[in-house]
DNA sequence: TGTACATCAGTGAACGCGCGTTCACTGATGTAC
DNA sequence: TGTACATCAGTGAACGCGCGTTCACTGATGTAC
């Protein structure tokens, strides 16, 4: 277990972060306000500015951490999931329940997803912080996408379907799950959706 | 068919809600200005507030004729599905073709949906208007929670499923269908993912 | 070890523009007698 | 049919505040010799 030393600078880039992320999670990239963030970091606007060069730097510099956060914790739970089975079919499973345990235990349930909060803001931000989001879902499709042909080779699933789709499901149901949740006040339908859709890619390859 | 007259108050209200919905599905509402709106619209600021009481008050007029739309479209298919079938199973699956399609002829792809807009700017807007979203949430899973229950009894299901979560998962699905729709600039993955669900419903109720 | 300089991590004040909202007023259309 | 009045559907000008951004400056820390 390494320590990461974080300098000053660091720190309270971090901490501008934190703070910037919550808001917009709450209330969308535009009604953030800079002077916001900053009453609530306790530092001046010039220091905010000192860290990012405008306000759309903090947009891309929030989505790199969280597309980067994302891949980390998904990662993680593959490896777990892959130690425990060898079986790409029961592996992806133990990941499906790993994926909603976590979910399950977040103490104020998921705060939002900033790849869809970005999406519905899209004409906000640059071209290149545009490309970001859609980069993050080519990855999942990606990633979901080879784990699911590996089953279907082990399992061939009775109905044909396209994996694509199914990968892409994975996706819609968490960011489908994550408004439903947020809208209905109950965290737990996070959760209960994608174990649903465990049980769903369970059917589907067992029969 | 009767052609509703609309006075010229009316036609203007209309435009403005019309031009208003655009935007803030593109750029969310805290980032679509009044002035915007009134350029497009033809008319001057004060003809917006002669329309609307305040900027929350167009949010929550918006809201409430996505909703009544939404309704209104949902409760065509299923009409137009239990003439087809009698049968509860084949009538909701006739329902989601006919969803599909419909989603699948929008010439630019689903806009967004009001909705899941709204519920990433939460705290926009007043008690009222986040009532309504919770609502609208509700409304879908009594409605399609009815007709799950309705196969249900006629095709138990060999694995245990909570309907009401199965219900919600056709809201999750389109939801995060059409932020990948967006995020990936293809319009088919929204209908594709309806399939999708549709396909899964086919093989729990049917084996 | 001491000194000179560079970089880091900000501060403070000012900027102009755009935002939502208000208010007094007005021409066109509709209604009552 | 003519006139008086009411309502509809706006206009025009002004408001103050908050927004993102810039710029010249500064004390603390780090580095080179």
């Amino acid at each position: 277990m390494t320590v990461r030393v974080q300098s000053k600078g660091e720190q309270t880039r971090k901490r501008i972060m934190d703070l910037a992320q919550d808001a917009v999670l709450q209330k969308g990239f535009a009604a953030t306000s800079i002077d916001e963030i900053i009453a609530e970091a306790g530092i001046t606007k010039s220091g905010f500015f000192y860290h990012f060069r405008d306000k759309n730097d903090l947009a891309k510099a929030m989505l790199q951490r969280y597309l980067d956060d994302e891949w980390t914790v998904f990662d993680g739970l593959f490896k777990q999931a892959d130690e425990l089975s060898e079986d790409p079919l029961h592996s992806f499973l133990i990941f499906l329940k790993l994926f909603a345990d976590l979910m399950a235990d977040l103490p104020n349930g998921h705060p939002g997803c900033l790849v869809a909060s970005y999406v519905y803001s899209e004409h906000l931000f640059s071209r290149d912080v545009r490309t970001m989001t859609t980069e993050g879902h080519l990855i999942w499709r990606k990633r979901f996408g080879e784990r699911l042909r590996r089953i279907a080779e082990r399992y061939p699933p009775k109905t044909q379907l396209d994996l694509d789709d199914l990968a892409d499901m994975l996706s819609a149901v968490a960011d489908g799950g994550i408004i439903l949740a947020k809208s209905l006040h109950n965290p737990m339908l996070l959760p209960k959706q994608i174990l649903l859709y465990r049980s769903l890619i369970k059917a589907t390859f067992l029969g």
